[in-house]
DNA sequence: AATGTATTTAACCAGTGGTCAATAAAGGGA
DNA sequence: TCCCTTTATTGACCACTGGTTAAATACATT
């Protein structure tokens, strides 16, 4: 039998989650599997479900962590002291940053389609999605609707995923988000 | 053996084509099987692969045929007799009707993120949004730039993206979608 | 009857998620 | 140093799915 590897080189779930959320965010859920992930790290995949019930576990402990990763964002732009407008845009610009930054994160949070996937993370996007509409809400003043609210999220979802599929870091459309931000903020005024 | 059908009833290329269309669309490429196809219209699985060489030539006939359609739509909406601003309206929920009824194409058209199946499709998105930004644009008069057609586009495609992944069909979203045309017309007027 | 065409059936093959006994390494006493 | 327990890893194995193919069969037409 192959020897074992030694201490420094064990697998752990660190390790096996930079992996999986490389390949999940490339390739979706359904289109990798436990084995291709063993292998890409090296290891059998029985491995892997010592660290792992099994992949829908794999899985989640990934989205949690992207979660409270993009609410952070969010609580720390709502701290700044800085004028109502600014930080609207400051909120938009930040979700994109998020997104574009963290595209592998972001495609699991709001990008994934397996339905199987879907009723596992049921609560942390309407969580998040919750923080986001608040935060723009109290922003906006009476201008704007919860609707409103909801179609500029949807509206920032487009920016990010279209470019999240042309594999675009931030900072390529940096200036893009920003004219992108203004003309929701037309769009509300 | 179980009897063969006579033939009023044999299969035939269109049948294939109209089963898979809904398959295709209400689940997803992926999560079809040729098995599934041939159930649906009472007949074996083998009997799919002496009309279509494979599954993924099955589905690339009715790509083909979908990107057509999306033009078609544009191109209806553009002669009819109306008011701008209606008509733009119409552009709009045109689109995101496109979108929610064939769901799948629609992410085969915009949504996919595999270079293999991409560089098959290279000049139709293209094509197509030249003729959405030039409907757009010529509707709006000078009030907008072309970023903001841009901009436009980019928050249909969230709309789109996220009731598809949601699997949702249009008339469930009917009145959203109503309220999101209206809401991008504010944003350019 | 003969022929060509459409269809079914069974089987093949590659791949999947998941389980598990066997086993090797590491670490801690004594 | 040896022994023992804990921990980590392996690879064989199971039952299953799904695309694809080839042989066998039924039908319609001639």
């Amino acid at each position: 039998m192959t020897p074992r590897r030694t201490v420094q080189q064990e697998l752990t779930k660190e390790m096996i989650m930079d992996a999986a959320r490389d390949l999940f965010s490339e390739k979706g859920y359904q289109h990798v599997s436990m084995r291709q992930i063993a292998k890409e790290l090296g290891y059998s995949h029985g491995a892997l479900y010592y660290h792992f019930k099994n992949k829908a576990e794999l899985f989640y402990a990934l989205v949690e962590n992207h979660f409270s990763m993009l609410n952070t964002v969010l609580d720390q732009i709502m701290k700044k002291e800085m004028e109502p407008g600014e930080k609207l845009k400051e909120i938009f610009i930040g979700f994109i940053k998020f997104g574009l930054t963290y595209q592998s994160h972001y495609e699991i949070m709001f990008l994934i389609k397996d339905e199987e996937v879907r009723n596992f993370i049921n609560e942390e996007p309407n969580h998040t999605y919750e923080k986001f509409a608040k935060s723009v809400y109290s922003l906006c003043g009476k201008n704007v609707s919860i609707q409103d609210v909801w179609f500029i999220f949807l509206s920032l979802h487009g920016f990010v995923t279209h470019y999240c599929r042309h594999v675009v870091g931030f900072e390529e459309v940096k200036g893009l988000a920003e004219a992108h931000a203004n003309f929701l903020l037309r769009a509300i005024h």
